[in-house]
DNA sequence: AATGAATGAGGATTCATTCAT
DNA sequence: TATGAATGAATCCTCATTCAT
């Protein structure tokens, strides 16, 4: 990561202009397939470069480093992934917590079931400081979100707090990284382990609501 | 992996000599060492001879390559899991499939556990076609000598064959990658859950002495 | 510095818009304050661009090259000085040749603390041939100056000529170089040696006017 | 310059080998010939490597680092003034503080207009961190060393100390900065003043055996 | 057998400059 | 005129491997 003279790191440039946007997609795809086909060390900035016809100064355009682009991976996926928990979420007509992990859960599998680059380098998060930190924020903001939805619908005992979501969150996080570590689909008996555990863990504090449902 | 005038992989010099077997030790347990502290990608010749002590020229003398260090740290866990697993069945008074299925995974376990490098390796196997290859050959053969000790026993009906004893080692494979993907000394849930799926699985073909046991 | 189809150097576009001349005051104002800063090789483009807020790109609108703007920097302070000079001798109500050689000085001093970043290109003058190259040139034109001065007011003997005051120029060039070379202020004891050398040597082809003076 | 994993930095290896010693002279004496053709900022491993017809991975034979290399010219030329001076102060018959500072000084001088680039090194020194420091040390040594000797000789007064012979080194050491920053024989002038400035100063701490002298 | 020395190939990143609009 | 985007060339440095002794 590049520091600024004030030892801030310096920002990535985030393109609008669509050629760029194209230039950008390019970029993240030609890494995705790397990381998928290689592994995530096996990456460098010529090897993507390469595979997505660019010259390696324009990386630098759109990113600030290597592990940026690695970031950006992430971020592209993540975004995915929030979408499709929203969009599920959304599609459900009855509400009760297992429902709301049932759809977050699928809803995380489909995204990684399409995006093996994710789950590479999700897995490996620990040899980059970046993407960890990201995905731990994003990790709190999800709990706060699938919380809230629980909370406004009255699924929720007066007990329960945002803390509780975070660390659900943070156990299904580990759970897919197991059912992923060497299965790129996932591995079925470890996501029906992860269905029945959070489940379980959270309707320790469900309101009768909430185990019985309510209407959209 | 180096390659001699006909393309064939050139074979890694075994030393005979105690000093060199010395030495080769020390190597290896550099290499671990350094593998567990930072990670596959990040031992370098240079590390692994450092810490060794021994000059960086040197490892030439006893290993073919980088990647030949890597595998040799491979085959000594395996060697020293293999005599584990023996020792363990032999000290069996009684065998059922789960008795056996039990004590091959405790074993496992146990050499995991005493051998963090080996974990690493094996789990970024991807990363490195030798030590992948290896890793199969090698579930190929315990499952060929799991085999013929069940078969021999009369523990097993007439239709199991090796195969069934491929997939279940495989199987328990993975569930060990999973298992020490994020907990260096094993995920105790999924160790649980390996135990009784693998015997679940091996008991579908076991004849009724496999059920019930036979004395060693 | 860039070169036409010809090889003979682009010439630098003078803009006559005040619009651009402010342009071209905030990025020579900013190059010269990240000269002080940082050094003379320091300064890139990048960095002179963003200190004036000004797209890198547009540097390219006033200057030829990132050499050029260094060059325009040491123009811009050679007119000052040239100016102070000019005014400083105007001012005397009386003239000798060491008084001549004082107000000079003294000037050049003046513009010198005035200017810091004058002094560190100059002083690194030798990295980039167009400066030094410029700075030779004026030297001549100010010893000539000096001389058709003295000259016209009769304070120098027949057999001094143009060329003895191009040494005392060069000589005072020196002088000044090794003052600021440590001291930002000038190294008082070289200013003082600096007057005292230079009034001595000039003194040689001093007519009697040029010692008793004459009135403005 | 690099730094090993404990974060101490890596030192340069020092080779003993004749064959190593020369190449690691040819490339100091390509390093040299570079800083005095183009200047400090503009050699680069690259056109060191070349110049001395070596491959730029074997700088690293030999420096740990860029920085280190133009260091080493710096301690070579360091090592050639301490052995001057130790033989001119030797050659000395008769000893008084002017006799030695002069000694000293023109030993400095000598060896300075035989080794241009260890000027222009020293003059940018404030580049460079670890050139710096170096010098700065050795400045507080050489002056370490001069104390004893007209210590010994009994030239000083009871008050003198290490400090004041520090003290003169410093003035000494900014002097030749000085002389030397435009001029590369070291401009006279400034030399002259040096050897008045300095002796006047030490001669404050004289014994009446420092003034009138000692025989060797 | 052992190793200090040597190196080609490649790593990420920066920079001055140009181009298309 | 103005500029965002693009890039070739260069930077320092590392590493696995080989060679000469």
């Amino acid at each position: 990561m590049q520091h600024d003279a004030a030892g801030r790191p310096r920002l990535r440039r985030v393109p609008q202009q669509s050629r760029s946007r194209d230039r950008v997609e390019k970029i993240l795809d030609s890494a995705a397939a790397q990381v998928v086909r290689h592994g995530v060390e096996a990456v460098g900035t010529r090897s993507i470069a390469d595979a997505a016809d660019v010259p390696v100064a324009s990386l630098y355009q759109y990113f600030a480093d290597r592990d940026d682009i690695l970031l950006a991976l992430v971020e592209r996926d993540i975004e995915a992934m929030d979408a499709r928990v929203q969009a599920d979420l959304a599609a459900l007509t009855r509400f009760t917590i297992r429902d709301i992990v049932a759809a977050t859960l699928a809803a995380f599998v489909a995204v990684y079931r399409e995006r093996p680059a994710f789950v590479m380098i999700y897995l490996r998060g620990r040899t980059n400081a970046a993407i960890d930190e990201f995905c731990r924020a994003h990790n709190r903001q999800i709990a706060r979100a699938l919380f809230d939805l629980a909370s406004d619908l009255g699924l929720l005992v007066e007990d329960a707090g945002p803390r509780h979501a975070e660390i659900a969150v943070e156990m299904g996080d580990r759970l897919f990284q197991l059912a992923f570590a060497t299965d790129m689909d996932g591995d079925p008996m470890i996501l029906d382990e992860a269905l029945k555990v959070l489940s379980a863990y959270l309707e320790l504090y469900a309101s009768p609501a909430g185990l019985k449902g309510v209407d959209a």
